[in-house]
DNA sequence: TTATTATTAGTCAATATGACTAATAATAAA
DNA sequence: TTTATTATTAGTCATATTGACTAATAATAA
């Protein structure tokens, strides 16, 4: 007979792989690692699990600790479970893909704890299989966001349609047309048109837009197809 | 300085959803429970994670136990993290869900392990979080196959189109129109029509269709938008 | 021979798509 | 003041896809 006692336990982690957007290029929010080994190598924020907290509890408070954010876009998406794949012990990460609007970013905490952006495809060298997990949790985030509209948890209440095209055009490594986009972007209903523009980037301006909260909510699942030639590997 | 020995360690068990199809209805594999607490009574297929093996390991380990099959379809879904839900010790549980051809599922075992094809929605009341987990599994299950063309690993060898819109009508909760559902499917190009007829249900029989192996690994990603109406909650 | 019926194929109006061109609005240059 | 410039926005159009529907087919049973 099978018994609890008998069985191993292991030490559990968090590790959350945060994204921003800065109006060029998606960013990945990345700390300086604080306890041996590999102390002082960049790695992803994370922590371990507490006796009396959920996992998602545990992603949240790393979360707030490192950003000083609540109510942060969170979702889990993998666990890293391979025996070895820390050098002192066996650990296990539930790892979680975090979705942040960057302006509302503190940037004072980032001496705290030494937390820095870095363009996606610029990141440094991280610590054990985080490489792996940021590499997953970009599929994911296209993946997911093929079918929701998850991405305008990346931008501030205010955006411009060029703005969402270029985020959209950085999470899926593409470029799309631009009448097109607009088009499809309008269809969704999802888009209201402010009066003010935004002329910071061009002579003529573009339009803000903000999202349609109440649609956002209830049509959750209605940006199905909004890439072309959509490529997806998980 | 946060140190691995002073943090706690927790029991780690991996749990399978096991799907199936028999040509009508969509089934769940349970198994009745062999250890305390609970024991004896209806729960997924699952155990505990061994020292020397990843979760991806133990669930191909445990579902080998309880099916007698290699090979399976495999995915990890999510973890179920919250501190109490096993009532004696805290236990991290990996949940996945598994596809396999019912036909190959060897009954044998059936009473070895008291394992029970079960419909998914006349299945009994399980333990713990597990019926969470297989609404979980069924959701994550329906989201996979609207992007990738999974549900094959559900079918025999030799299929027809009748079987497989059953197939997806139950996966999905719905019904579509045949016309428009072949049209669609043959469009494809992952299906080659074989020159035997099924004639078990009809006075006409219905072609026999096998897998076009080579497209579908190739194209693993293009059944985009195969179902009408697509709505996702995960 | 005829009626039956699941299966398969075809029709068609409406909509969506991808590639493309034109108009617009404001600034900067002449 | 006029003109050139350019990102943004809107419009065009041939083609493809969709959903709802009807018709043809093939084999069996009456």
């Amino acid at each position: 007979m099978i018994e609890y006692a008998s069985q191993p336990h292991y030490l559990v982690a968090v590790d959350c792989i945060v994204f921003g957007f800065d109006g060029e290029s998606l960013k990945l929010l990345l700390v300086k690692r604080g306890l041996e080994p590999e102390i002082n190598k960049w790695s992803l924020i994370g922590g371990f699990v507490g006796p009396e907290e959920s996992t998602d509890d545990a992603a949240n408070r790393v979360l707030k600790k490192n950003t000083g954010l609540d109510g942060i876009y969170l979702e889990q998406f993998k666990v890293y479970g391979q025996p070895n794949r820390d050098p002192i012990e066996r650990i296990l990460s539930v790892a979680y893909f975090a979705l942040i609007d960057i302006n509302k970013y503190s940037a004072q905490l980032n001496n705290d704890f030494q937390a820095e952006w870095f363009p996606v495809n610029e990141k440094p060298e991280l610590i054990f299989d985080h490489n792996t997990m940021v590499s997953d949790a970009r599929k994911r985030l296209r993946y997911k966001a093929a079918l929701h509209p998850i991405l305008f948890e990346l931008l501030p209440k205010k955006f411009t349609l060029p703005q969402l095209q270029t985020l959209f055009e950085e999470v899926n490594d593409t470029k799309m047309d631009t009448g097109n986009f607009n088009r499809k972007m309008n269809s969704t209903g999802l888009l209201v048109r402010l009066d003010e523009k935004d002329k910071s980037s061009s002579k003529k301006g573009a339009y803000y837009f903000k999202l349609n909260h109440k649609k956002y909510r209830s049509d959750f699942h209605l940006v199905l197809n909004l890439m072309p030639n959509l490529r997806l590997d998980i």
